[in-house]
DNA sequence: GAGGCGGGGTTATACGTAAAACTTGGAGGC
DNA sequence: GCCTCCAAGTTTTACGTATAACCCCGCCTC
């Protein structure tokens, strides 16, 4: 009997079954067809789980120099969305033997500046969201497969990217707004650097542009309810005449913009019609219902894991952008319906 | 030079420096104070950023027979509060040079029942949530060093636990609806079997009965928003003298409270006051902003890291429950007050 | 009856790192 | 002048696995 105090190993497996390593091994490794008698192959298998033998990964890691496990790298986790993001990815990953490590931008996780030293598994690629901008200089210094998520398709310098269709997401939004009669907008935009926020703004300056009498104005908040609280009520009190349309670039900067018309005395959709985008569980809570655009996390995480499994295997990833979907409730009326 | 197409190894470096493996070795773990002269280190650090070494990280972690890496399992991720214990632990994490992966239980994560199976990475210990139930058992069968959270003290089997004190947390809400005067309560339980929900119960139940004339009734939902609305919406209907206060399990319970009082007509807190538990974003976006408990995710997170991190020292973890702290918002008021 | 062949294994090796054990060339002490 | 000691390394080994290369034995073929 092996040292109980320490893991068995798969020689001690060996010994028990009679065996060589090498036997165990391919036992266990289902490459034994022709290689092993199936009763040798069973007094193995039994041996290993009298042990209660789990192969060491680090070992096999080292052996096989890949390790079937990925990094993600998100912004920030606290958010719905790229919970879901990361739920849907290692879905995917689970089915194929991967296992998926996540990396939350530096300000949720303290001084490491270093993705893969904080991350501290032997990684086979990445999966990154251009929203976590700091850390992908330090990833494209090393060689992974790199797969993009919501990333200029430009300017990725060849690392294939995965898109959510936004741009389609704002024009059903411009399209449903100006439908409804509204031609005075105020745009609250996510005070982020990033490609995904650039595409909202850019779409929606061009949707109104193309509509004669329409007028557009910006500002910009971090995305948290209480940042967008105070630049909305801000805005909205602000001299001249009211927008009566809210564009918000995400569902929280929506429910920021529920508080400000509220402090400010204006009802939702009577005074002010709101959008948001995202459709999180917030937004069948706010009342009115918030009219968002709803974005498939999960499938974003699903498509993400499988471009990268297509690059692990050498294939081309599946092109196109993941369709969105207007959700239109109760926070948008025509204008002035008081 | 070495081959291109592969990764640098130390060996390389070593090759570049003019010095052994071993040197190599010696200077980048920084145990080379007295072993190598100053300038050779310098080579030696020179070289590796020359070639864009890193450490093999299968193969330290096979050497030194530990990986720095520990499993967080949690019962969902696309939960504000999960993703938060997740951000916590991983900061502390990052502070002592370890990483977290994430085993979110098998219905969100498809078929594979082995979160060791699932988690690629080879690790050093698990912190786990009592609400992922259905993964306990196969990790209580490795001898891995295991911190549990929210889980009962007596029924863990001499694994460590952190906990909320969330039995304070109900006795600061039933003390303040019964300040306020009311004597009629629903509570709104999440359909979860877990200690941290009995805990909730048992507490509430004690507390009403400590006080003549109180009376309770609980129904059951689901933790999502539509499942709280059909159940509160049946339980506000119900024959009889309605409930004047409605205590749920949880801020997104609460939010299909809300729900099913707006489809009911009636007004809170007028005609029903509402607490929830969490103190997720989602409180202050509902109108009026909810009366919740504030749980901090991140220090729970936290707290079960460094628990860990004392168990694989030989320490014993810290004790004590974590303080939750009441917060009192519009949500609630003394009864019949319109 | 010699050779071939295939089933059923075993032996040996490499993966990249950390660290224990060993080496060597002086400098200093007596 | 010889011994000791230290600085500055080098050589060697082990971690646990997967797999290529080898080996042996019995049976079939010609």
């Amino acid at each position: 009997m092996a040292r109980s105090s320490t893991r068995p190993t798969s020689r001690d497996v060996a010994q028990a079954a009679g065996v060589s390593q090498a036997a165990v091994s391919l036992v266990l490794g289902d490459k034994w067809r022709g290689r092993v008698a199936e009763a040798t192959a069973e007094r193995v298998r039994q041996a290993a789980r009298d042990l209660g033998y789990r192969p060491n990964l680090a070992a096999r890691n080292l052996r096989l120099g890949r390790t079937r496990t990925v990094l993600l790298v998100v912004p920030a986790l606290t958010t719905e969305f790229f919970a879901g993001v990361y739920t849907g990815a290692a879905r995917v990953a689970a089915d194929h033997g991967f296992g998926v490590v996540l990396y939350p931008s530096p300000e949720g996780v303290g001084p490491a500046r270093d993705p893969f030293a904080s991350a501290q598994a032997a990684l086979d690629g990445v999966i990154a969201s251009s929203m976590a901008a700091d850390a992908l200089t330090a990833i494209r210094g090393d060689q992974l497969p790199l797969v993009m998520l919501d990333s200029d398709p430009e300017g990725s310098l060849g690392a294939a990217t995965v898109n959510l269709d936004i741009a389609d997401g704002v024009r059903q939004v411009a399209a449903h707004l100006l439908d409804l009669g509204h031609r005075r907008f105020l745009h609250l935009a996510a005070d982020v650097p990033s490609w995904t926020f650039e595409v909202r703004a850019r779409e929606l300056a061009a949707r109104l542009a193309a509509v004669p009498g329409t007028s557009i104005r910006t500002v910009r908040a971090p995305i948290s309810i209480e940042d967008a609280l105070t630049a909305a009520a801000a805005a909205l009190a602000a001299p001249g005449p009211r927008p009566t349309a809210l564009v918000c670039d995400d569902d929280k900067l929506a429910a920021g913009a529920y508080k400000a018309a509220r402090r400010l005395g204006l009802r939702i959709p009577d005074d002010v019609s709101v959008t948001g985008l995202d459709d999180l569980a917030l937004a069948t809570a706010l009342d009115p219902e918030l009219t968002t655009v709803r974005l498939d996390a999960e499938l974003f995480g699903e498509r993400g894991m499988r471009a990268l499994l297509a690059v692990l295997d050498g294939r081309t990833p599946e092109g196109g952008d993941i369709p969105v979907e207007l959700v239109v409730r109760g926070s948008t009326a025509p204008p002035g319906a008081s």
